[in-house]
DNA sequence: AGCACGCCGACT
DNA sequence: GTCGGCGTGCTC
């Protein structure tokens, strides 16, 4: 009987499609296995098998699946369950959820192949543009359309192309782009030939006779290998050759006297750490191993725990221990940081302890790595631990025991543009209680949904106020800078205090960090005569001027221009950068201390890897005296030098026109503060702010984390926020800007007659064009008790009402759930 | 999301 | 008259 496929394709489309199976595959075909299919005319996609049946589909052709990528499944039967879970809470499609949980190499997609006619004959001649496209073909026979297009820099280069197929001067094919290639390994071994002993030894006399190098490398192949011991070793080509320092030459002389040959052999790219190297547990200290006795005692009665933990006061270690005793007792533990949180000291400190049952999923990680996590997670012999960043909560687990959410109140966790906007921490929450796993959130500053959760009982809460090796909360010292700039006491962006204690932290040979949250030299430009400031022509965003590159860049879309010569509204030459970035504090710095070394860390200097671990590094050990950065600086970094920091302008923070702002500054300028201080000697902070008399600047200074969340709390429920409400915001999409503007009146007015005063808006947000397409935004705020299955059933209901309508058509909608 | 089809303005 | 712009609809 003809058999069938319901399959998820990596699209935004909520539904599923279905295939026909042939013959040869029918049976092979598992639910969780990937598979090609053909969709639209010329378009492949990987899907992922949701169901098999034998039910015809009646109103439309079947298209056959082209090929079946896996014998066996590349998804747990859980996962599906997981899957629609995020999809329908975040308002996204199941192709959006598939899209953010493979890693790519496991996504092929396919492309369009363009191939040259060597056979051609022009009836008529080539427009210039397909003669363009013609001659680059006749260099280099196949190429594919993205190329093509980059190479020409033609926009639309489909349009040639199709003229060009038409004329039959080329051809087109489509490939899939094989993504993840195993990585192989050339190996050596003896030919059957030359195998046993007594034919060994021809070769070695004749070997001696005529050629000695390669006497020497079948010697060392035979040391290396161990073929005569009777223990045989598999040997590579390149460790032969470089243990030798034989030429390649003389080694195809043995292959070609057939005493070798080669094969290749698939290895993995994952480090195998030996288990050997691996160091026994920390002791906890005491007020460590009470707060362990808590958790493990809370997880009991609850399935989430907050663990609140100062600054330095060693959660790590406690993670450690917790980790320990759920894979002594079988189960995987899933270890959750925030991308910029996860550096080596993390992952080293791990590493140690649990060598090769650790795993690690990063997406600065070659992707191939990833996808080897992957099928890994998907054996029996999965890590028992993965430590890893938001996406990694979507591996395989047979067996999950535990989940830790540390640094728990990072908005990173929260993934921003591409559906599905999920927050990992809530989702790797659902995931545990899905999987009978305990979580565990960490954090010095826990989130105010979180101590909400914590202080009514939902979860387990265990505090843990003493730092680690009696290292003393640092003094927080806040200094006018808005009175400084009055008097002109103010040396660009520096106080005279702390300029002071950056001195004295380098005479005593100790390091100084500064903290901006902002990135680029001087995030604006301005004309001084006009007040003219450059935007993005397709975001309508300021432009950012990065003095590096001595150019304007669009933070939203990334497209860059060059800085006018004049102001385009009033013609004036004085444009100025206005505010201080981390890359004018560098050079500030530089000229106030240049006999000091500095280094700067943001989104600019980190954007490779090793750049990254670099700094860190440079750091630690001492090279850099005074590290200059944004927000990164403060995660999850111990060093043990810092002497002084310095909060350049608390006020950036503060003003940030979104309900968090407070909170989130309060959390950042703990987290900074945090770094400074050493044992035996209290670290300082710098606190510069123009609103002294602020009462978040008195709670900062005094560590009045409980304080701040209080008065949070009352403005929260005062103004409809989390977490008394849920907020859902939905966003409309359109190219003509007038229609937007009806649309987003008439579906506010539909939301209303729903959820009435519940909705807010239509507002133009900030961004309130990307890309040609014009953006509003309709807030709906929905009680924390009101059931989120019947809002999210209204939402869409409304949704469909709109895109029903004729006039509407071209709206696009999309949502983001508890958005940050 | 792509991609094709189909409809209107500025060029040969 | 055609080329090429972008609005609209469909994809098993």
């Amino acid at each position: 009987m003809e058999k069938f496929v319901d399959v998820i394709l990596p699209l935004p489309l909520h539904k599923y499609f279905t295939y026909s199976l042939p013959e040869e595959i029918a049976e092979d075909v598992q639910i969780g296995c990937r598979v090609v299919v053909p969709f639209g005319r010329k378009k492949y996609y990987t899907g992922i098998v949701r169901n098999v049946h034998y039910l015809k589909p009646q109103e439309y052709e079947v298209k056959e699946v082209t090929a079946l990528l896996d014998a066996h499944p590349i998804l747990l039967p859980e996962q599906f369950k997981f899957w629609e879970w995020v999809a329908d809470y975040y308002l996204c499609t199941p192709g959006d959820v598939y899209k953010a949980a493979l890693p790519s190499g496991l996504k092929l997609e396919s492309e369009t192949i363009v191939e040259y006619n060597p056979d051609f004959e022009a009836t008529e001649p080539l427009s210039e543009r397909e003669q363009q496209v013609y001659d680059l073909l006749s260099a280099d026979p196949e190429q594919c359309v993205t190329k093509l297009e980059k190479d020409t820099g033609f926009k639309n280069i489909l349009h040639v192309v199709k003229s060009l197929l038409d004329k039959e001067a080329i051809f087109v094919k489509e490939e899939l782009k094989r993504r993840y290639k195993p990585k192989m390994e050339t190996r050596v071994r003896l030919t059957a030939a030359a195998s046993n002993e007594h034919r060994l030894h021809f070769f070695f006399e004749e070997l001696q006779r005529r050629a000695p190098k390669q006497l020497d490398v079948l010697m060392k192949y035979i040391e290396l290998s161990g073929c005569l011991s009777g223990k045989q070793k598999e040997v590579t080509k390149k460790e032969l050759l470089l243990r030798t320092t034989a030429t390649p030459a003389v080694f195809n002389g043995l292959l070609s006297r057939g005493v070798f040959e080669v094969y290749q052999q698939e290895i993995g790219r994952l480090n195998t750490v030996s288990s050997d190297s691996v160091s026994a547990l920390n002791p906890l200290n005491q007020h460590q191993q009470r707060a362990y006795d808590e958790v493990v005692e809370s997880f009991q009665t609850k399935n989430v725990c907050l663990l609140h933990g100062v600054t330095s006061s060693g959660k790590t270690e406690i993670y450690i221990h917790l980790i320990e005793e759920t894979i002594r007792q079988g189960k995987q533990v899933l270890y959750l940081l925030p991308e910029i949180a996860l550096t080596t000291q993390i992952t080293e400190r791990l590493r140690r302890v649990f060598g090769s049952r650790l795993g690690i999923y990063h997406s600065k990680f070659p992707d191939a790595e990833r996808v080897e996590i992957w099928q890994k997670q998907l054996s029996e012999a999965g890590y028992d631990i993965i430590l890893g960043v938001r996406s990694s909560i979507f591996l395989p687990f047979r067996n999950l025991g535990l989940v830790i959410v540390d640094e728990e109140h990072e908005n990173t966790y929260k993934q921003q543009d591409p559906a599905p906007r999920y927050h990992a921490r809530n989702v790797a929450i659902v995931l545990a209680g899905m999987q009978g796993a305990k979580t565990l959130l960490g954090t010095a500053t826990p989130s105010i949904e979180t101590w909400q959760n914590a202080s009514s009982g939902k979860y387990g809460w265990v505090e843990l106020t003493e730092r680690y090796k009696e290292i003393q909360l640092p003094e927080i010292i806040p200094v006018d800078i808005k009175e400084l700039q009055r008097k002109k006491r103010m040396s660009g962006p520096f106080s005279p205090l702390l300029l002071q204690y950056i001195r004295e932290a380098l005479e005593q040979k100790e390091q100084v960090i500064l903290f901006q949250n902002r990135r680029g030299f001087a995030p604006m430009v301005e004309c001084h005569t006009c007040g003219w400031v450059p935007k993005c022509k397709n975001c309508d965003v300021s432009l950012t001027y990065h003095k590096g590159f001595n150019q304007l860049t669009c933070h939203y879309c990334g497209y860059t221009y060059q800085v006018p010569r004049a102001c385009p509204a009033c013609e004036g030459v004085d444009l100025r950068h206005r505010g201080f970035g981390t890359e004018k504090i560098e050079d500030d710095i530089k000229a106030l201390f240049p006999e000091a070394s500095v280094a700067r860390m943001d989104l600019d200097t980190t954007r490779t890897r090793s750049a990254y671990e670099r700094i860190i590094a440079d750091f630690e050990q001492g090279k850099t005296e005074i590290l200059i950065g944004t927000q990164m600086i403060s995660k999850g970094l111990d060093f043990d030098h810092v002497r002084v920091v310095g909060i350049l302008n608390a006020d950036t923070m503060m003003n940030y026109p979104d309900f968090r702002a407070y909170e989130r500054a309060f959390q950042l300028m703990a987290q900074v503060a945090g770094r400074a201080g050493r044992k035996n000697k209290r670290g300082r902070v710098v606190l510069q702010t123009k609103s002294i008399d602020h009462p978040l600047i008195s709670q900062v200074i005094a560590h009045d984390y409980e304080g701040m969340v209080g008065g949070q709390l009352a403005e929260r429920q005062m103004f409809h926020y989390p977490p008394y409400y849920r907020l859902v915001y939905v966003f409309l999409k359109n190219r003509n800007e007038s229609l937007l503007d009806l649309m987003a009146q008439t579906m506010t007015g539909k939301l209303r007659a729903v959820f009435g005063n519940r909705v807010l808006g239509p507002d133009k947000p900030p961004v309130a064009r990307v890309q040609t397409l014009f953006i509003r935004k309709i807030v709906v705020k929905i009680e924390m008790n009101a059931p989120m299955a019947k809002a999210r059933e209204l939402l869409l209901r409304v949704q469909n009402e709109m895109l029903a309508e004729d006039r509407f058509k071209s709206l696009i909608v999309y949502y983001d759930v508890d958005p940050m």
